[in-house]
DNA sequence: TGTACATCAGTGAACGCGCGTTCACTGATGTAC
DNA sequence: TGTACATCAGTGAACGCGCGTTCACTGATGTAC
């Protein structure tokens, strides 16, 4: 049997479909999400503008894939932070949370992008898929700390994390930090906030 | 004493300024706030496209006069609610929540376009000032509930509430209606959102 | 009341630009025999 | 090992388009006398 396996030599570029979805990432951060061009993208990989057809299909195709990976990268992000967290409701839902908002500093460019509708192809089937994927983490530990809440009201816990953590996320990351913040450090006010979540999401009745 | 009155017969298109600012809503709405473009809105508003900038100087000007009625009505949004609610802490903070998630239902154009750093010009003055103007409801129904808690406890309070409400908003306007509702309608939803933010928010103790 | 003038909102042609997409091509890599 | 061929990633020129901005202009409105 011959050895099969990705060309990993100088093909040609090497991994130009890595190499593009790094340039949107760039250029997302520089000038905002809406402002990537496919031309400035191919540019950055140091490639010809008409290079990203044969990986990407068109923009909206290369956007989508770079939406998609972040899908998976904020899953992932949640998920490594519960697995090394305590086995407890609380430690694993604050985990979720410092994942989730983790996430998004670490990566603006793909944070922003993610959630411009307008910008991706909302039927492709590995966006959706991914997209689900990020939100199973923090249903699924706020679920195994609420075993006997009932469907309804679980659900209410539910939005309210997500609202609260998203919210959180986005308006640090769309140039509200300076009043997000106040006195206190970036970190002290995202620890504040998921305790008060945590506290808010996990509270016993109803 | 001559009356002075703002020119209000057929001048020569009448109020193209509010014309205009109609017209990004619409634009806004149909492909998205990174795609509203001056020409579209010049012809949408029946004129000329180069009309548009003895009015606003030129594209980001449109925009930041956009979002900053935005950010003008967010906040009146909010008072008008307060004003019919009872003076109750709770009352009024819920009464700010549902303003806000109103607000942002009521005029999603407005609501995503405001939050679109990249577009507008951050050293505007009037923006600037319409954007505390916004937040300073919530604010005041939080301190007004909780005069004896101290200010960075209050402040933490603050960015709970906030984040959530806004989370909520953005969520819903940005396309994860349908997961974000469940089984229940959208305004079951944002009243068990604001309900449970209030509870968290004006809580005893810490 | 009538006339001459100033103002100024809106016009429309022109500009240069960067965009996304298409397509015939090149030339390096890998394969068959 | 050597040669002929197939594959295919990336090239570069060309396309048509809509954009934001500038600017000399028009012509209706309002004002001075």
């Amino acid at each position: 049997m011959t050895v099969r396996q990705k060309p990993r030599g100088r093909f040609h570029h090497g991994d130009l479909r890595r190499a593009l979805l790094d340039a949107v990432a760039e250029a997302a951060l520089e000038h905002g999400p809406e402002a990537v061009t496919l031309r400035d993208c191919a540019r950055r990989a140091g490639v010809a503008h008409s290079a990203a057809a044969p990986h990407f299909g068109d923009k909206r195709g290369l956007l989508t894939a770079f939406a998609t990976e972040g899908f998976e990268r904020l899953g992932a992000a949640q998920e490594a932070a519960m697995a090394t967290a305590p086995r407890t409701a609380s430690a694993q839902l604050t985990a979720s949370g410092r994942g989730y908002i983790g996430f998004a500093r670490a990566n603006p460019a793909h944070f922003r992008l993610m959630f411009r509708e307008a910008l991706l192809d909302g039927t492709d089937p590995a966006l959706n898929a991914a997209r689900e994927g990020a939100w199973a983490p923090l249903e699924r530990s706020l679920r195994a700390g609420l075993p006997r809440l009932g469907e309804p009201a679980l659900h209410q816990r539910l939005v309210l994390a997500w609202s609260a953590v998203h919210g959180f996320a986005t308006l640090e990351s769309e140039g509200a930090q300076h009043i997000l913040h106040g006195a206190e450090s970036a970190d002290a006010a995202a620890e504040a906030c998921i305790a008060a979540v945590v506290r808010a999401a996990l509270r016993r009745g109803d």
